[in-house]
DNA sequence: GTAGGTTAAAAAATCGATTATTTTGTCTAA
DNA sequence: TTAGACAAAATAATCGATTTTTTAACCTAC
């Protein structure tokens, strides 16, 4: 039972893989650090050639930057970065949600109210931790879901991973937040009237107040 | 000298990855077909490690897919992923045409006049083969280099190698070449005289054209 | 006192071999 | 004849150790 909340295993295989890339999303390495391999053998209890493997990809994903012979490093952040990415999410978001509302079927929209209410239930219980990113991210892919494209929604994902870094630099702020999780009812509402026109416009205002705590945040840190 | 032509190292540091890359995206492995490593080992001359870390990353940038503990496979083909990254193409080439041509400078003007020039000079060679790809591919580079968005530049140039995985599998078609090839230099002329519109309806059209292409030769391999 | 060079320590990358898993082939029983 | 189970071979993944490269410390010469 429950087979279709699963989460379809983050495109990699290796166990390791998903954990490293969750603690880079959620902020456990500092910015620009340099990985210590041996340490992290033993702080995740794994053997080099996975972790190895592991930080290849992550490299080829974006979420580490690796030097010639100089082994892994955690990116630098930026605020051009952030705007760069805030802008392309809104683009891509944007032209993503248009197609889905023209393309989601009723299982979809099933699947949004489910989503929705999740996230507003782990909301209330105050569980605001890595539960509750887990099914904010899980919300946002399912808006999209239906596009149609399978390089967008890849291109997408990627982009939330990299705004997350900046996003979940700071504690969290219940006023902007209660604002945030208002706007993704809405979402849900407009998107079963197909509204795509208004959708569209209410996630360009969704990412963009993201983005100002995101860049609040970047700010407190440097 | 010469310094300012080189290609920027593509990203990754190994030179197992570079190669491979390569043969991925010309063609050299056919679709669907599974990576026998030993195989491998012996034909690169390279030793199990680093041609593991090279496939694991090739694997995230999505020219491979890694199945659990079966190794690696090179992705098939399909009509709807080609029709996806061509439309893709469209949108996100067409974007950074536009800012490119807003932000760029006159360094830029004198590189895209130089790159369209080595084109065109690699094409009379008749030498069209790997050079040429990679004179073409340079070329596509510059026009979108100044877009300004990293992560942009970034999405396209994945794009890329995903089109060319399709549009390289036939021979070379000499009249519909030329025809591309003038656009090449129409392109050039518009950047110049900073037309971002007609730029980029003249993008379209030429992405619509090489699209053509590949679906043709995709539909007699298949 | 500082620049340049040498050596020692640390770390990354690679290698060869082992282990675990999947695939293939063969045999038996229904 | 075919389906299922078992054994053997092939292949992928992992491990421990070695090699290479980088980083740091120290020393000498100017």
């Amino acid at each position: 039972m429950n087979k279709h909340i699963q989460f379809p295993a983050a495109s990699a295989s290796s166990p390791i893989y998903d954990v490293l890339r969750r603690d880079l999303v959620g902020g456990r390495f500092k910015a620009g650090e340099k990985l210590a391999i041996n340490a992290l053998k033993e702080q995740y209890q794994v053997g080099l050639s996975p972790l190895r493997e592991a930080l290849n990809k992550l490299a080829a994903y974006g979420l580490l930057v690796q030097e010639n012979q100089r082994g892994f490093r955690v990116p630098k952040l930026s605020r051009e970065e952030l705007d760069d990415i805030a802008r392309l999410r809104t683009e891509l978001e944007g032209m993503a949600l248009e197609r889905a509302i023209a393309h989601g079927d009723a299982v979809w929209e099933a699947d949004l109210l489910a989503a929705a209410h999740r996230l507003k239930r782990a909301d209330i219980t105050l569980d605001k931790g890595e539960e509750w990113e887990r099914l904010h991210t899980h919300f946002h892919r399912t808006l999209v879901a239906p596009c149609g494209s399978v390089w967008l929604l890849r291109f997408i994902e990627q982009l939330h991973d990299q705004f997350d870094r900046y996003r979940r630099l700071g504690p969290k702020m219940p006023t902007i937040r209660q604002e945030l999780d208002d706007q993704h009812h809405q979402l849900v509402e407009l998107a079963l009237q197909r509204d795509a026109t208004a959708a569209r416009a209410l996630m360009d205002d969704h990412i963009h107040k993201s983005y100002e705590v995101a860049l609040a945040r970047y700010q407190q840190h440097a």
